[in-house]
DNA sequence: ATGAACTATGAACCTAGGTTTATAGCAACA
DNA sequence: TGTTGCTATAAACCTAGGTTCATAGTTCAT
């Protein structure tokens, strides 16, 4: 598969791809290149980015989620799993936080919050 | 109350009050100027940032929250109403991707995502 | 009444996460 | 064989959300 064949499957612009590819988001295992130098991916890299993409869309940032991926650091299962629990208690926390604001913009709309009466 | 007790008590940078009024994110009501022309800040501000901080956190926009804060825009109740409805089914969004993310963190750690084997 | 601490403003600066541009090497098809 | 299209890289650019800096006026404590 070439780059854009997996833009299409992925939704992601061929930008974006080499962006993250630049940032180590994308295990060797996942593309090579041709004698032309083009990017050969395989086909698992759809199923990966789009891991990658849920990941990166609310809670993972770029360079976390590099740390995970980038098998150059040689981080210890260890030290990964830590991250994974750390990260899972961080997104507990953003699902709290998105509870508050859901009750409070509730409350706005049936007239029953100030912010209403400030703003 | 001064900007630095607002600070205090908020947990906000003096930088940000000053940056989030520049952004009309403050209602002239909270915020006044004394002869000194130092800000003057009534009491309520503080329940109001806490709130602003909430939404801010993880859903609404700087730019989003002005639309909804700056009166000067005079954005009619149905039209305030709407932007809060379309608000609430983003957050929804966001929380099913929250639920996805973390079930994949889970399986990654139980060794049963392949997301360890691609790393 | 003077130095330290607080406040004000505008402008420059910063980071993350990309996107766009300039330039050049392959490819595919008539 | 040429022209249209895909790919490559490095570097410049962009936006959001702040933060820092330079400069200047105010206030508080001693």
């Amino acid at each position: 598969m070439k780059i854009n064949d997996v833009s299409k499957l992925t939704g992601l612009p061929i930008s974006t791809l080499r962006f993250y590819e630049r940032k180590n988001l994308i295990p060797d295992t996942l593309v090579k290149r041709d004698v032309n130098n083009y990017r050969i991916y395989s086909e698992e890299v759809v199923e990966f980015l789009n891991d990658l993409k849920t990941l990166l869309s609310v809670d993972f940032s770029v360079e976390e989620l590099s740390l995970l991926v980038n098998q150059e650091l040689n981080l210890t299962y260890e030290v990964k799993k830590k991250m994974v629990e750390q990260k899972i208690s961080e997104i507990e926390d953003v699902q709290q936080q998105l509870r508050k604001s859901k009750k409070f913009l509730y409350a706005i709309m049936e007239g029953k919050a100030d912010f209403q009466t400030k703003c």
